[in-house]
RNA sequence: GUCGCAGUGGCUCAGCUGGAUAGAGCAACGGUCUUCUAAACCGUAGGUCGUGAGUUCGAAUCUCACCUGCGGCACCA
């Protein structure tokens, strides 16, 4: 349903005819409180065109215009504003998003296309950080957010398994490890080695070349190299998986840094047969001078290659494989001028398709306002914060519903629904400095309030026993009306958060429709027996559908009781 | 130095393409559970929208300068 085009269509009729229904359409905007009505155009801008003050022109247009379908429309100074029939409003969203269901907003405007989607990443043997966090929780959700969209997502987790560092690893494993300790906790201990080497590299620099030596090693394709690289990797895959699960998150491909060793070469021959590689203080680069960008450094002077190289594979690869309508990295913002560089070597190399590539940047989370370092061992473990976080809201089930049944399970859902939540809920740019107990609140604007919201709501439904939601779903509760309004907003929503990439507009919008049923619960008796019980109902259900599908693109659970 | 991003009540943030008295949450204070889950609801208090100029009928929103913070800037990813 298009209210908003009742009132373009109602506008064209008075308007000058040179004034198009898209002019229209832009002009128009949502009053901030309701006594301004649903819709308001401003009519400054006809004050040139016909030599009148805005409040006259809206007075004017008020007078000549057909009433019918509204509930009214009348000038506010230089605003025309319009209210919208309630009764009818009402009875059709209703009815739509009940026969919708969790197709409610779906929308086709990806055509099926396929999005590769370059997320999580995290590096081999290390531990999952809240920096990770980030990139899988907001590439999780732009892919269920696109999904609506008609896209086709393809999840891909660029694991960091190759480079120097596992030189590293095995060098202090060697001196430092055992099989069984490893075996024990592998990614604590591995963490371990490397911290420690990095620690004892300070001051006995021969390390490092041993280091440089076994990574070599494995460029070589040496046995003993290979067979630990090949363990260490598998130990870090399954704990990672562990997090994943209890994250919900799913992946189409773990093809990692590894994956393209072998796919660099042709990139190379390419750049040197497209006469784009210039050699420069012994190494290789690309000139990017042209566009105020630093060269890209296709090869070290020792010939081994660098990160961009592998980008430059790896997305070559991608369109190839999977035909891309549009290719995203949800990597933080520091790699902007990475992204551009990569754009700017593959628009150089003849790919038109360079400019489908977006690099999805999210700030930076910092501990004490200074940066994480896994070098320095300074991290914040995904996996502690999660378990605070079940812990806490276990408690809070233990004072607040002790009878729950599934308290396990629900504590999880809302302890891990808390912090994914908090994780999404600001614009992705934004960087913040980590707190505990900010990251794990049950009240105000958090995952657990919409939870709430939802299991109350569920809970009236449940009590309401069988309920036929058909016939008159009329409502003219000024109390329902908000909360009318935004379910009838959703799909622009959905539209939008996919348009920009923010999972952020999912949540705050799902904020907003909650607060608005909370108030709309508070005032009002749902189950009292009389003739608007059935349409009641039909928006207690309606909320709880637009609730789950705004949770679930969030990849936030919504339990049905806590 | 240079490029990018940000600067809104004590704290964390909204504010869509410039529009009608700048909105929430937390914290503070005061109310609301014999009635659908009080993880909720209602109310009070609190803001020169970093600073200065400009564009406009109208600027938190656009332009410029400056200040402050964060991040990037050739052999890490």
């Amino acid at each position: 349903m298009n209210s908003k085009k009742q009132v373009v269509e109602a506008l064209a009729k008075v308007l000058p005819a040179e004034i198009t229904a898209d002019q229209i359409n832009k002009l128009i905007e949502k009053p901030k409180t309701s006594d301004l009505g649903d819709y308001a155009f401003p009519t400054f801008i006809l004050a040139k065109t016909m030599h009148k003050a805005p409040n006259m022109i809206a007075e004017e247009l008020v007078g000549k215009m057909d009433q019918a379908g509204f509930e009214k429309i009348v000038n506010t100074g230089a605003y025309i504003n319009f209210f919208l029939d309630k009764a009818a409003f009402s009875d059709a969203i209703l009815k739509e998003v009940l026969k919708e269901q969790d197709d409610y907003g779906n929308q086709n405007e990806g055509n099926g296309g396929n999005v590769p989607i370059d997320m999580s990443s995290p590096n081999i043997a290390k531990p999952m950080s809240m920096g990770h966090l980030r990139s899988t929780v907001i590439g999780n959700s732009i892919a269920k957010i696109l999904t609506k969209l008609g896209y086709s997502p393809i999840k891909i987790n660029h694991l960091g398994d190759w480079g120097t560092q596992f030189g590293k690893l095995i060098v202090g494993y060697k001196m430092w490890g055992s099989k069984e300790e490893v075996e024990e906790d592998p990614i604590n201990n591995l963490l371990k080695y490397y911290v420690r080497f990095h620690k004892e590299a300070e001051d006995k620099p021969e390390l490092d070349d041993e280091a440089r030596a076994w990574f070599k090693k494995m460029e070589d394709g040496d046995k003993e190299a290979l067979s630990l690289w090949t363990w260490f990797r598998s130990l870090s895959l399954s704990e990672f998986q562990k997090i994943y699960t209890r994250l919900g998150v799913e992946f189409d491909s773990f093809n990692g840094e590894a994956f393209y060793n072998d796919k660099m070469d042709a990139v190379i021959d390419t750049l040197e047969e497209k006469n784009l590689l210039k050699e420069s203080q012994g190494a290789e680069i690309v000139d990017l001078s042209d566009l105020d960008l630093s060269p890209a450094l296709i090869k070290k002077t020792d010939g081994a290659t660098l990160y961009i190289t592998r980008d430059l594979a790896a997305a070559i690869y991608r369109k190839n494989t999977y035909k891309f309508v549009k290719s995203l990295y949800v990597v933080g913002s520091e790699q902007a001028e990475h992204f551009k560089k990569l754009k700017a070597v593959l628009k150089m190399m003849g790919y038109d398709w360079a400019d489908d590539i977006h690099h999805i940047e999210f700030g930076l989370i910092t501990n004490g306002g200074k940066k994480l370092s896994t070098r320095k061992g300074r991290v914040i473990l995904l996996e502690n914060v999660l378990n605070d976080a079940v812990d806490l809201a276990k408690k809070q089930i233990e004072e607040k519903n002790p009878d729950l049944k599934d308290k396990d399970q629900v504590a999880e859902s809302v302890g891990v629904g808390a912090v994914v939540f908090h994780d999404l809920k600001n614009e992705r740019r934004d960087s913040f400095d980590f707190n505990l107990e900010e990251v794990v609140r049950f009240e105000g604007e958090t995952g657990p309030y919409v939870q709430y919201t939802n299991a109350r709501a569920l809970s009236i439904l449940r009590k309401a026993g069988d309920v036929d939601f058909d016939g008159d779903l009329t409502l003219d509760d000024p109390e329902a009306w908000d909360t009318l309004k935004l379910i009838q907003e959703f799909p622009d929503i959905l539209s939008r958060a996919g348009r920009i990439y923010e999972p952020s507009v999912i949540a705050k919008y799902a904020l907003k429709l909650a607060k608005s049923f909370n108030q709309y619960y508070a005032h009002s008796k749902i189950l009292t027996d009389d003739a608007g019980r059935v349409a009641r109902l039909s928006l207690v259900k309606s909320v709880t559908i637009v609730l789950q599908i705004s949770l679930g693109l969030l990849g936030v659970k919504a339990p049905e009781e806590m």
